[in-house]
DNA sequence: TGTACATCAGTGAACGCGCGTTCACTGATGTAC
DNA sequence: TGTACATCAGTGAACGCGCGTTCACTGATGTAC
């Protein structure tokens, strides 16, 4: 790619990583500009360039986080195949899976206070991670006997707090924090048990 | 009670209730030792007299946090009356009435970063509040045939997720971000839900 | 009741620090001719 | 291919700020006699 070629390459996009790094390791915490600038190699006042401020930087962060959150759920997904209950269930373990692969994107996106209504791109972002969820749990859905269907919405986000917590309260493994079960299978165990009292798994299975 | 009527009267409590009140305004982020004192009509020096710093102050704010939140629950679960699933409810619905309330024990607990085993008071603290939530949930549990029961410890995870998760994501309510529905309704259904999938509602109550 | 003394909670000044941000600049890159 | 010029990414110095923490102090309170 390499579609900018000045003095740094591609610093715009180094910054980003270097802050995603930081907040990975620090919390939105502890980042800093500075620290961020240094670790792309820059003086703090480059990132001016590129960036409205130390705000719209971690911003920039969430939203590609986002996007990549969308995609990894959606690729999950996969059109609801081969059964909808299995897709359901593979975009519950994605999620998880993104928390722990990208911890610097994750915390920026729920863990930093920027509000996903900072600019329109992090909003539409951030409103196509949840519409996958959402149409997962609608499709879904379709098999509960329409009298006792609870809405889509409702269904993703008891799934979406489900993981959140666990992400939040068992698989951040601080040393001395023993967390009770590995947090897939927890993870795993609680929707499979919300499933079940949905009516969508068989109660003996 | 003022058993110290020095200077201030009770300086200590003070500091924790400024420092709570701002930590529930800003965050963990926003808190800062020189604002609590000031709150509290003192000069940040004033501080070191009762607490060895920033992070031991916040760590009073979680440990009273941990206190009051395993009352509550010891409270709402009441020794399984009236029936162990309506305790076990009113525990859930107790977690979430606990982080409406008190915002900044809260914030302390669990956004704050600090370690439950900062200090053995606090540890002893924390693990009395989960000591409530597991027998609980023990006690419920009796309640599911052997041979298809998990165990306590993680049911009561399961819970403590969602409850957390729900928080997190529909309960801090910044202007904009709409939730789709009251948190508590959102939990109250989830773990409906989930209690009917471990078996212990019946499929068409 | 009154005086002398010890305690120690809170003061006020000072510190070093790193932060986010600004500004005029410089010099490498890309472009026009 | 070579020269003149415009662009603009990144520099480096500077700023004002509020932070957490330290220290010698002071003066209100409690206690002994």
């Amino acid at each position: 790619m390499a579609k900018r070629g000045y003095h740094h390459g591609n610093l715009r996009q180094a910054l980003v990583d270097a802050a995603l790094n930081l907040i990975a390791e620090r919390g939105p915490t502890g980042f800093t500009l500075s620290e961020a600038a240094k670790a792309a190699g820059v003086t703090p006042a480059a990132v001016y360039r590129h960036f409205e401020g130390r705000e719209d930087l971690i911003a920039e962060c969430a939203r590609q986080g986002y996007e990549i959150f969308a995609d990894l759920m959606e690729f999950a997904y996969d059109g609801g195949k081969p059964t909808a209950l299995s897709a359901f269930e593979a975009t519950g373990r994605a999620y998880l899976a993104f928390a722990r692969k990208y911890p610097g994107h994750y915390v920026s996106m729920f863990e930093s206070g920027i509000s996903v209504n900072r600019t329109p791109d992090l909003a539409r972002a951030s409103a196509r991670a949840r519409g996958v969820l959402e149409q997962a749990a609608e499709t879904l859905s379709q098999h509960i006997p329409k009298d006792k269907r609870p809405p889509a919405a409702m269904v993703s986000a008891h799934v979406w707090a489900l993981s959140h917590g666990v992400v939040e309260l068992f698989s951040r493994g601080e040393p001395g924090s023993q967390a009770p079960y590995p947090p897939e299978d927890l993870l795993e165990a609680g929707v499979g048990i919300y499933l079940r009292g949905l009516g969508l798994i068989a109660p003996d299975s």
